[in-house]
DNA sequence: ATTTAGCACTCGATCGATGTGAGTGCTAAT
DNA sequence: ATTAGCACTCACATCGATCGAGTGCTAAAT
């Protein structure tokens, strides 16, 4: 592969960065207004025209000017881009979400997508905090009517997972009691994730010689592993209008695609991609999911203890102001990794 | 008020329906080929400008066929709508929802959502139910860490609140349990939305006899009232998408406003109007909130024990299919009521 | 007195011709 | 190697003509 010359980078650079601004094709005479290009309008034809022939641009038709493609998006983040430094007034909007002490980690999350939507102007998708470090504090089975209870789990970082059960409808508060501690000694310290493959044979052998309704208390047994089954980390998503603002899906047959997507939630782990470490940026094709042919996903990782539990992301249009984004994520996630970090470590 | 003969009220209902499913101008001729009208194109016309001039139709543009004005689809719903059986395969995929016994009620009402919403090809709001008739059954404090802990209050009817809050340093798990105990005592019983109004003096002043911390516990105490302020009912939309189907809203400026209405959960509220019992139907600007200025909003209230404890609604454009909306949502109001009832009641 | 056939008229939508302009590629001069 | 010049391309906007669905009105038919 031909590697581009200084000039061609330039250019190559200002017509990602002009078309990111304008959404217009960007023809050689108005790159050679620009104040760092000192060639003619002729010159930088010629040069447009190789890159076009390598791959970098396209144009949408003969008499059009040139639209970076994706392999020109790739080589700006991966070789042009500049990272300029985060404005205040930016990291002011992120601080605030983020000082709420005393709100629970979901809502924190949740504020973060929205917050993250408004301030890129694209569609945010936060995910997490996943759940399977945290360990079982305490189990509680709180009786409403002969038969029927909810079951409650709570973990060491204060996460409380609730589920209605039905009881043996003959089951005494005695027994009841007795169950809930004997639940207790056993799952106290654990992490949810193994409550079902492993404690449960356990459990089950226990039981047998302390209650009276072994089988009932089985049936509680089951559906309290439920609790810990059910629990995918949730997925959260800010600004989904957003994509109809930005010109490439003003036809509603474009956008609708996106849309449907956005409101999907289950779709929505897939659209995160799940690199480790850093900020990884998927520009159109690079997307598993079909309907990102002309998105691109940009997210970046937050962590506890040092393990990523969850995953921050903006979702745009390949034509996409890059460095402002990841910046953004990139001060998101350290300071979600910061603040649960303080909140759940 | 002029009253409509009956020729003027088979006329008026045919263009409703015609437009209905068509959404495009109805003309004399088109109407003259209906079955049930025997009219001649020429009579029809006569009558149509008669209904033009009361109001009840209205004219795009000279050459144009007619359409149902907001006071033509009042009309329609009012007097001329038939109520025809609903059928058996929507009763079917409604019932799957409401059939899945063990699971909470707020993804009950969730699915009901997205189901209605399925079934209508509308967008589908639900909110509730409501909480101000549960009571407290239960209140918990979990201390996680030294200093901080998860407020737990579980109502008679099933459903967990749950919230961190932060403990004074030095309090001791006894101290907690006498805590814990003593607001269990004052609190057991008593509605949600009493906690804060009329029991917080109470509590209080107990509280100084029994605990070391008091300020500290009264710290707790306002933390823990905060759960019930935050209690809002929730509410849940589905379908969102939807809009973008219809012709009414292919253009996106027209969608936009809808869509981020519908991303403000908050405000939905207002958005469902909040009649006393039986389906409420508010056409166009009969609704309060100007975005939904060419909307029809239908909406049902379920009820637990005889009180009103939320609405599920349909948001569509005034070209409704009212009569089959109808069905749709007094079906669904009565399985959410009786499936509530057998819950929580 | 109603109803209907007939007819001129309206007006949005569609289609084609035409012009415009931004932008290109190529060639020749610098 | 760069650039000025120029012919060429092509999307897009504009204009006019045409089309046709639909109307309102009048006069004939029932």
């Amino acid at each position: 592969m031909a590697v581009l010359t200084d000039r061609q980078k330039l250019i190559l650079g200002a017509v990602v960065e002009d078309y990111v601004f304008s959404a217009e094709p960007v023809g050689s005479r108005t790159l050679s207004k620009h104040e760092r290009i000192r060639y003619s309008a002729a010159t930088i034809r010629n040069e447009m025209a190789d890159l076009e022939e390598m791959g970098y641009l396209a144009q949408p038709h003969t008499s059009a000017g040139r639209v970076p493609s994706q392999r020109g998006y790739r080589f700006y983040v991966d070789h042009l881009m500049m990272q300029t430094e985060i404005d205040a007034q930016t990291v002011q909007r992120l601080r605030e979400v983020f000082q709420q002490r005393i709100d629970a980690v979901e809502r924190m999350i949740q504020q973060t997508a929205v917050v993250v939507s408004q301030l890129t102007s694209y569609t945010s998708i936060v995910s997490g905090p996943r759940r399977n470090s945290e360990r079982i504090r305490q189990v509680q089975i709180i009786s409403l009517s002969p038969g029927s209870a909810v079951a409650i789990v709570v973990t060491n970082a204060g996460t409380v997972h609730d589920r209605p059960i039905r009881l043996p409808d003959d089951m005494s508060a005695q027994e009841l009691e007795r169950l809930v501690n004997l639940l207790n000694s056993k799952l106290a310290g654990s992490p949810l994730a193994y409550m079902k493959s492993t404690l449960y044979q356990e459990i089950a052998t226990d039981m047998a010689g302390v209650l009276e309704h072994y089988e009932g208390a089985l049936g509680v047994l089951d559906e309290l592993l439920r609790v810990a089954e059910e629990k995918k980390e949730p997925v959260f998503v800010g600004g989904a209008i957003n994509v109809l603002a930005q010109p490439e899906f003003h036809d509603v047959e474009k956008a609708r695609p996106l849309l449907a997507l956005l409101e999907q939630v289950d779709a929505l782990y897939s659209v995160l991609p799940d690199e480790e470490g850093g900020i990884s940026v998927r520009i159109g094709e690079e997307n598993a999911v079909p309907a990102l042919q002309d998105c691109t996903v940009i997210a970046a990782t937050y962590s506890v203890g040092g393990q990523p539990v969850g995953r921050i992301g903006v979702l745009g249009p390949t034509r996409m102001n890059y460095a402002r984004v990841m910046q953004i994520l990139d001060y998101a996630a350290g300071a979600l990794t910061d603040t649960l970090q303080r909140r759940l470590g």
